[in-house]
DNA sequence: TATAAACCTTCCCATCATGGCAAGGTCAAG
DNA sequence: CTTGACCTTGCCATGATGGGAAGGTTTATA
């Protein structure tokens, strides 16, 4: 398979797919006789991995680990585990950092008339002013 | 003021002022005879407003937006409203689609025993297989 | 068979906001 | 006058991704 097949068959794009091979997330395939990179099914199933794992928002450099670890019928699951839940208290914490600005700003926003006069404790809020 | 003191008085770094003034965030400001940026206490305020800005997540787009609002005496509070509430939305879906991640994940994570056993449906969900 | 279309290669650039570093000029205090 | 703190510009890096150019290859079609 081509590099093309390959991005559509497993859904990483072409452009990706030779990003992850010059950042060792991927070995460095075979090339045909003009250059070409060569894929066997393995890769394809690899790529589907690695997507799955960007797609629940896993780093490259997570992913490194789990490859690894996917790839070691020896693991102890516990190591996997803890990558899983390590992610999860990150996204957590991204979570309650998102809604701690949502909640700001959504209160400055309630504050603030919305209509044709210029008052605006958004502004003002923004601007350091304690109050009217 | 040279950008060190404003720097400390704002709580914006030296790097970011020089990259605000030359992305056109602020203007070109005045510089002494040997080339030094000078500030007065106007830049102050204006440089904490950007930094309160970006502190609730607003872009730099948004921050000009609000910037030119800022300055304009007869604005109507309608349109610095409309900017804030879109920005809740914004952070309202970023913080929905980290949820769904972290359910997702969280959800593998509670599937997996976690010891020194290699089975792991983790790894099995990220490999596409549906189930033992 | 000739040619065009579709594909591949590498290389460079851009994102967004920020930091780091280096080489060199300036200023203030000792 | 020296030292150290400060300023300048300029380049590089981040993380993961896309865009595009210039040029070689393969495949399909006229």
């Amino acid at each position: 398979m081509n590099i093309g097949t390959v991005a559509g068959n497993s859904g990483v794009s072409a452009k990706m797919i030779r990003y992850y091979e010059e950042t060792g997330l991927i070995p460095h395939t075979r090339r045909s006789d003009s250059g070409y990179r060569k894929y066997d099914q393995t890769d394809v199933h690899t790529l589907r991995f690695i997507r799955r794992a960007r797609d629940l928002g896993f780093s490259m450099e997570r992913i490194r680990e789990l490859l690894k670890l996917w790839q070691d019928r020896g693991r102890p699951s516990r190591e996997v585990k803890a990558i899983a839940l390590n992610h999860v208290a990150e996204l957590d914490a991204d979570i309650a950092k998102l809604i701690s600005l949502r909640n700001a700003v959504s209160h400055l926003a309630g504050l603030c008339h919305g209509d044709d006069h210029p008052e605006c404790p958004i502004l003002d809020g923004l601007s350091g002013e304690v109050a009217g």
